[in-house]
DNA sequence: CCCGTGCCTGACAACGATGTCAGGCATCAT
DNA sequence: ATGATGCCTGACATCGTTGTCAGGCACGGG
């Protein structure tokens, strides 16, 4: 029964040990390893001791991936998470409550970053495939996500957040984008301000153009005219957001309030506000909260976001998937909040 | 030859298909099969181009798990990293500039939270050797690294980022910490400044710990007697920064010039002088550049240190190692930056 | 004293892929 | 015509683990 424990016992120098190195060494067998290692019951308490030290002496550590590959359902215990960037603070919040989420259930994320280009999208999901991984949460930016049916039919859970997918029926976590931009626009107006501004993203993105909308439809709502409002799209980053600022604000009739649909353009948009020292004379809310909003002067009004409970709630939703949840896909929508701060607030020039 | 063809076909609904499937499909062998998808030679162009028609039609993916538990080396193309947060502006540069350089190999990235927990990190590491990662690179929290000498001497690559390994000798990319605040000590007393304060991070992290060294013998080598100087250690976050900068202040002899240690230390004195309405009468240098840096009022000086530079260095390393670099193990130093921008250059009060 | 009943235990196949190796077939020189 | 040479190709063992299943042993009831 013990005739080879000490047969593998010389080769801790390289290769990592396996379960016949501490079967050997314990003198049992290779499947008295594994129960003991997983905790299955109908091991005699001697056995199992003798075996936890042998795994100790060696160092042994289980192999998830030989595990996965033979267990019933085929788990690996990690997910792929794709991201517009790792290195957004909005992402990489959602990324972190997914994270402290998934880790009570010992699931681990491979994270990666788009960079809003759909071929990478495709590619990333590709590879995230070709390692198992048991489920997908993903921002989409490719026209359509019809590329991943074939695999989320075969029962590979996904959940898409901050933006809808195209083309596929799947569950989706997103931030109430219309509703927040027109409370934005209801909020500058409430302040007595009628000549208000749009500066937004790239329109082939979803949530650039559900926020025009929004701004837009609340505008006409309150009777606003709505053809004359300076709209300015396109703007991907913080240089882009401030020459527009610039241009909007020394050309003619410039407008007394400015909504920016997204932080990068809040920035841009403070940028210009403050080389012409008008800070205080112009109002200002940005869609997305940041940090040292509040110690700005003034402060930044904005529509804040809830990275953290949109990463919770997508989580949350894709490990119910992965237990077995058949429903039917739905798309969760997380309120945003306007935080007073002061630039929000600023009334337009008495005159 | 062909007699299996359609033994396989019917199973689209559920499982993924395998090589098997395929291999039936297009009428050929498994390891045909492989070799296609591998790109390996030795296939003709009419037996390659069948191959792929099937494994298109199946929507094969190849099973990279399998794949590494035979193939030599047995690489899995993943590493894990562990950050103190993925959610911390400069842990997730680093992320960033690490995902550019391993994505160019097809290397995908666990990434994972530490939040300064000495067990956290060990079971993060026994997590991620569990999936057996090609290499791993980490923050190190824990009072040492030696738990990971087995892993390490069994040839699995690691560098370390931002903190030195204690009790293991290997690879680490961090910042010139000592040099920088020392930077930022000779900076205020060329301004003028002769009571200087220091306001810092628990000391059991190493980074902090070299941070004070640097500042504090900087003052000594230009004379300053060392021992007034007041020194505010274990300041975690934004709230007891402040209040410690507000004790500070509003006491005897107040300081004309603060050193802060780290970013969420530097917005919490940042509060704190606003609120004393002495923003431009205190000097401060702030270790960590951050966004908006630039539009506060004054703008912050900062040493800023080059997270996208470590992140790329630290992959390389990695990378190199992979590659079976083995070389001894090395610390490189990425040197950190001084950032003008006012608070750093304000004078003390004439009088 | 025999047999049923549990409890432990290990041999074996299988998971999906790759490394090895041998075999089939054409081509080519002798 | 014959053997040598290469090119393609597939059978098979194998990677480290888990699912299945059957066997051994102690115990208790009839």
């Amino acid at each position: 029964m013990t005739t080879m424990s000490n047969r593998y016992q010389a080769d801790s120098a390289k290769g990592r040990p396996t379960m016949r190195h501490v079967a050997a060494l314990a003198g049992v067998g290779i499947k008295t390893v594994s129960r003991v290692m997983n905790d299955e019951p109908g091991v005699s308490e001697a056995t199992r001791q003798r075996v936890l030290g042998a795994s100790q002496q060696l160092n042994y550590q289980l192999d998830m991936a030989a595990g996965s590959l033979r267990r019933t359902g085929r788990q690996t215990l990690s997910i792929g998470l794709l991201l517009p960037s790792v290195a957004n603070p909005f992402s990489s919040e959602i990324h972190r409550a997914m994270e402290d989420t998934l880790a009570a259930r010992g699931i681990a994320v491979f994270a990666a970053s788009l960079d809003d280009d759909p071929e990478r999208e495709k590619s990333l999901v590709a590879a995230f495939l070709g390692r198992r991984v048991d489920g997908l949460v993903l921002t989409p930016i490719a026209r359509s996500q019809s590329y991943a049916i074939p695999e989320h039919s075969r029962d590979l859970p996904m959940v898409f957040i901050d933006r809808e997918p195209v083309g596929i029926d799947a569950d989706a976590v997103v931030t109430d984008n219309a509703v927040g931009a027109a409370r934005a626009a209801a909020h500058l107006m409430a302040r007595g301000h009628t000549k208000l501004a749009y500066l937004g993203d790239r329109p082939d993105i979803q949530t650039a153009r559900e926020r025009r909308r929004g701004f837009i439809e609340e505008l006409g709502r309150a009777g606003q005219s709505t053809a004359g409002v300076p709209v300015r799209e396109g703007l991907h980053d913080e240089e882009s957001a401030r020459l527009a600022a610039l241009e909007i604000l020394t050309g003619e009739d410039p407008p007394t309030a400015i909504f920016s649909s997204q932080n990068l353009i809040t920035f841009g948009v403070m940028r210009a506000l403050k080389e012409l020292g008008a800070s205080r004379r112009v109002a200002l809310v940005g869609f997305d909260d940041f940090t040292l909003a509040d110690i700005m002067e003034p402060g930044i009004t904005v529509i804040a976001q809830h990275p953290e409970r949109i990463g919770k709630l997508a989580a949350e939703r894709l490990l119910a998937r992965i237990d077995g949840d058949g429903g039917a896909p739905q798309t969760y929508v997380v309120p945003s909040e306007l935080i007073q701060r002061g630039s929000g607030e600023l009334p337009p020039p008495a005159g």
